[in-house]
DNA sequence: TGATTCATTGCAACCGGTTGCAAAATTCGA
DNA sequence: TCGAATTTTGCAACCGGTTGCAATGAATCA
């Protein structure tokens, strides 16, 4: 079935090396052999076996895109645009779906040494830092993307300032002059919530005459969104809630609707991640943007160049994001 | 950075093939060399090069997920699950993310081929089969999942029958007493639309008292779905739609929410696919269930058998579907 | 105990490529 | 035109494993 690189040879009467030149960049082959064996690969429908290349080289091309966030719907778009970048610079993601359970590291570390990946992106909004970093102590290039920014960071982190994206949520209900506001977060043990939490608190900290209370939901999900939004509204509810995530916001907003309310006339709601679902008419979630295009873009490129420097200092890049205004908060005023 | 067999040889002192052994189900290895080698293997931290392996095994445990489905909410459950299911299984997904606008598979070919997977799974409903066809003219095993029907496969098919989706869409609106109703396709020339439409209208031709007519949205899309509900709802609209899926279901459903109607009072609607947030309480869209966890579970076993035997003749496997009863339909009488 | 069978082991070739090195071929300068 | 410089080429070793085969060692049987 397959065609190699001593078939080539002999078809075009040449040595393997010859071959092999003719289809690695900026080998030295004069144009008349390199035509021959162009010619005779062509007839023969020859493509070089990228694994067999890898043994000497040392480079597979194969990038680990390692996530748990497969129900996260903002992460179609994610993964959507990591594959298609990816490949637009001539790698392949071999994809690890992590369980949400799992917790050690090691397992998707030996897969993707296994594999010999010549780098792996982390994305996962809910993973530990010690996962990316496990796996650059194994010595593959890594980074983390849509992670937690840390001072001294261990691995690369591209993603977004959670703390200032809590803050930007506190000043937009203030600017809409909510006097009862509340954070209504996802588990309470994930770092994004506890950074979105804190960055929310110190803005509402500069106005103390505005009420502020806090909750938090069993997942980010649309479930636990709405279960805790129905809870809350059975007793007595704050003006304006900024919720976890875009997923947990329309939990929430759900059961606002069911209850017979309405947003923002009743209830106000600011979600965060703008997946593509929130800006449907019929949804018409008020959110705080992620730049997940230039996330991932950066998240490539610096993979790209760890590959290229294993020993480049870990580095981290966060992106601004900001509010996009739709029809679940009251207008500022 | 990498241990290799040799290393761990060499502190073990047995020869490679004494590891190799150890390493290969079924071999034949004493147990004093084989725990003589673990130890070896664990204090190096070993772990086979499976890239490697693949060149003399000729398996590489890679097996290609292609798609260009990577904006439909559906597909964000299919990615987990193939994933997912390949990994309990032994197997690495390696993704593929093909344009849109992508009509030739040679290029997806030659990347499989270089990569030498050891089959592929083309998950697409608008792929066209000569897609999949391509990859098993490529000697490569395939499995064409979501894929269309035909009476003489020239690759194994796994899904659903879109024909009898469309009779049964039909038959549910009859049920409901709906005089007037209306397929709302997706792009006319996707064969899934065109076998939905079909089986819809045979459905409808058995009750020459109900009005029927036809239209198509430009895409799967929210928004087309959305544009093309607007100018239905300007002329004079139907009583009840068969939308060509959930997403141009949710985008129908927000257009008739805008002009101020409501579902299923003034308009009902029916979608197929049943994603995740179709059950989503403030959508609530009444749906035809893809059997989604069965179809990719069958694809895989499929795509796995034929991995061991590719001989094995092209199968069709469809998976009946059933309607899911919720808001934007009204009750049967 | 000796002959025979069977499991275990190592050697060496091989999988499909790449690459350092030296030989061969070409180009260049004078 | 000749020799030197440069480019092109093939040889052979190597990448990290696997595996057929023959040799070795252990176990079985009489």
């Amino acid at each position: 079935m397959g065609v190699t690189l001593k078939d080539v040879a002999e078809k075009a009467g040449v040595s393997t090396s010859a071959v092999s030149r003719t289809f690695t960049e900026g080998a030295s082959v004069s144009p008349k052999t390199r035509a021959k064996v162009e010619r005779a690969a062509d007839a023969l429908g020859y493509s070089p076996n990228a694994l067999a290349s890898s043994l000497t080289t040392g480079r597979t091309k194969l990038i680990g895109l390692v996530s748990n966030n497969f129900h996260n719907p903002l992460f179609l778009e994610v993964f959507d645009r990591f594959t298609r970048g990816l490949q637009d610079r001539g790698l392949r993601p071999l994809l690890v779906n992590l369980a949400l359970d799992e917790t050690d590291p090691q397992a998707s570390v030996r897969m993707l040494r296994q594999y010999s990946v010549d780098g792996a992106i982390v994305a996962s909004s809910t993973l530990p830092p010690s996962f990316a970093e496990a796996y650059r102590a194994a010595g593959i290039p890594v980074v983390n993307s849509f992670g937690r920014f840390t001072t001294a960071p261990q691995v690369h982190v591209v993603g977004i300032d959670n703390v200032a994206c809590g803050r930007m949520a506190g000043e937009a209900l203030i600017a809409r002059g909510y006097k009862r506001v509340a954070f209504l977060g996802g588990p309470e043990q994930a770092t994004s919530t506890q950074d979105r939490a804190l960055g929310f608190m110190a803005a509402l900290r500069e106005h103390p005459e505005i009420e502020v209370t806090a909750s938090y939901a069993s997942a980010y999900s649309f479930d636990a969104g709405r279960v805790e939004m129905t809870k809350l509204l059975m007793s007595e509810p704050a003006e304006a809630y900024f919720c976890g995530d875009d997923v947990l916001s329309i939990g929430a907003l759900s059961a606002v609707q069911e209850a017979g309310l309405s947003c923002p006339n009743d209830i106000g709601i600011i979600g965060l991640n703008d997946m593509q679902m929130s800006g449907w008419q019929n949804i018409d979630l008020t959110t705080i943007r992620q730049p997940v295009a230039e996330i991932i873009s950066a998240s490539i490129d610096l993979v790209i160049d760890t590959v290229e420097d294993p020993k480049r200092h870990p580095e981290t890049r966060l992106f601004p994001c900001r509010v996009i205004e739709r029809g679940t908060l009251r207008p500022e005023r």
